[in-house]
DNA sequence: CCGGATCCATGATGATACTG
DNA sequence: CAGTATCATCATGGATCCGG
């Protein structure tokens, strides 16, 4: 793709993967889009409201963050907590199972930014040889 | 893209992350992708021929697989070894690059399968009582 | 301020047929 | 066996307008 979208929800297309999967899709389908894991991160760092996730996430649209978050709710990561005042104020927080999975994805963010100079190397290094495998 | 968020807050996991998406992305434009983590899965057992991956992942067209392991070359994370024989025979490893990231995903996939019931049922009350906030 | 709803562009993926 | 080529499809995400 450069790997923009993916569906966050599991595809028509979507085939058996029975055993063999390990189960890694499941996770990927809810943070595999492009923001999920953004906002997740975000709100690693403490309770936000909506504007100050829009504000802290460069590039995301209004649509998406509602949708991201209402995702995230529903998936019991994020507990959405709404005050009747005017303007209306709504406040997003991990829960803890929110909690535990922003922990693992921040293993693997560990690991990119190990990673990440060998791995535009290795790309560089395709690149001038044009594919090939000498 | 540079974060504009305010304040950096204290960190609830005690990983600092104060750099924009803590580089989660990178990996995620990797592997976030459909077939990727499969793949690499799949590797992480052994060494492949492409029809044996083929049938090792159900569900994948032989174009995404060729495209999907094209890209792990490319990003250094998978060798490929063509041996001229007739008929051909090509089989795919993972470098020890490879093997690290297999290793991280292994962790999400551990993750995935320990929360797979809390998910199930945090969307099932989320469904049943219309996406309100009880 | 916090969204919901709609239209639309893009790109990943799937199906199929064809080579070496 | 191990791809390559071409076309069709459909979710994702961006832009925008509207409402509470």
């Amino acid at each position: 793709m450069s790997v923009a979208h993916t569906g966050v929800t599991p595809q028509v297309h979507g085939g058996p993967c029975g055993d063999d999967d390990c189960g890694i899709r499941e996770v990927l389908d809810r943070i595999g889009d492009r923001w999920s894991v953004l906002v997740l991160v975000e709100l690693a760092k403490g309770v936000r409201r909506f504007r100050e996730l829009e504000r802290a996430i460069p590039g995301i649209s209004q649509r998406m963050l509602t949708v991201t978050t209402r995702r995230l709710c529903r998936d019991g990561m994020v507990e959405r907590t709404a005050h009747p005042t005017v303007p209306p104020q709504v406040e997003y927080r991990l829960t803890p199972m929110g909690e535990s999975l922003a922990g693992a994805v921040r293993a693997l963010a560990d690991w990119s930014r190990d990673h990440r100079d060998a791995v535009g190397e290795a790309r560089a290094k395709w690149d001038a040889e044009g594919g090939a495998t000498p």
